[in-house]
DNA sequence: TTCCTTATTGTAAGTAGTCGCAATAACGAG
DNA sequence: CTCGTTATTGCGACTACTTACAATAAGGAA
C-alpha cells in the first residue's frame, strides 16, 4: 500500500524519503484523526531527527498528493487522516461530540456543484458544525 | 444594525466594548472574507491601543455569538465575514478562483442529517475545495 | 449619579506553524 | 555502480496565534 505511494510520488517526479514513510506509517496506524503536534510526537519517536518543519510541510505535501485528508474540527484545529474512505463528520458545538457520515450522503451535492458551476468538488473530508440531540434539549 | 448587536449582548450576560464595535464596523464594512491579519491592521488603524490579542479573542467570540461567521479557504487560512446571509464557497485548489453559493443549495442536505442523525446542524459558510473549469482542462 | 460586580482588555510570555537557504540524498541516466 | 540533477531536509529565525493574570471599564442596582 505504500508501495503504491512510492511508485505514484515518482511518477509525479517526486521522491519517496524515509521522512515521508515514517509519516505515513504513522497516519496509517493510527487509523484516526491526528493533529499535526500529535504526529510531531510519534514522528520524533521513531526517527528522533525528523523536525517540526519537515512533519508540517510533508502533511500538507501528502494532502496535495491525495494521500492523506485535511480536515478542520473546530476554533481552527487542523487534523490530518490517511486517505483510504471518503467520508465527512458533523461536529457537536456544544459538547464536541462527532459523528461520521457516508461520502455517499454528499454525492449528489457535488454533481449538482458540478452541472450548475462546473466546478469538479474532491472535498472528501468535510466538517459540519451543529448541536447533537442531547445539546439541543439543553 | 450594531445596535442590535449590543442589545442581544447584553441579554445574554455579556458587554459591547467600543473594541468589539471596530471590529463588527470593520467586517461590515469591508462586506468581504478578512483574514485576522487583515482585521488586525485596520483595527489598529480605527483605534490604536486595540492590540492583536483582543482582535482574535473578540474574532472567536463574535463568531461564537453567531455575529460573524468563520471559514476555512485552504491550507489552513482562516477567514471571517460579518453574519449577513448564509452562503457557501467553492475554490479551486488549483487557482485559488473562488465561487459563492447559496445555502440553499444545502438545506436539503441538512434536513438529511437531522433527520438521520438528529443532529441541526449551523454550518452557514462551508468551504468546498476542487477544480474550477479552467484548470481541469490543463 | 455613584458604586459594585465581573466581563473584557492589555501586557508579556509562551506555543504553533512558516519560510529562506545551504547541505543532503533520492533516483534516473549512463 | 557511479555520477549529476534537483527534490527534500534540517536549521534557525521569524510570524501567527494563544493564554494567564492583573488592571480596567461596562452597565445594572441603588
Amino acid at each position: 500500500m505504500i508501495d503504491k505511494f512510492s511508485t505514484q510520488l515518482r511518477a509525479r517526479g517526486y521522491r519517496m524519503t524515509p521522512q515521508r514513510l515514517v509519516i505515513l506509517r504513522i497516519l496509517h496506524d493510527a487509523g484516526r484523526h491526528l493533529t499535526p503536534l500529535e504526529v510531531c510526537h510519534l514522528a520524533h519517536e521513531a526517527m528522533p531527527g525528523l523536525t517540526e518543519a519537515t512533519v508540517y510541510r510533508t502533511l500538507s505535501f501528502l494532502t496535495e498528493q491525495g494521500f492523506v485528508l485535511a480536515a478542520h474540527i473546530g476554533n481552527g484545529q487542523l487534523v490530518y487522516e490517511i486517505a483510504e474512505r471518503a467520508h465527512h463528520h458533523l461536529v457537536c458545538r456544544a459538547c464536541g461530540k462527532t459523528h461520521e457520515i457516508d461520502h455517499a450522503d454528499l454525492r449528489s451535492l457535488y454533481e449538482h456543484f458540478q452541472s450548475t458551476t462546473g466546478f469538479q468538488i474532491d472535498s472528501m473530508h468535510v466538517t459540519f458544525f451543529g448541536l447533537c440531540p442531547d445539546c439541543q434539549k439543553r
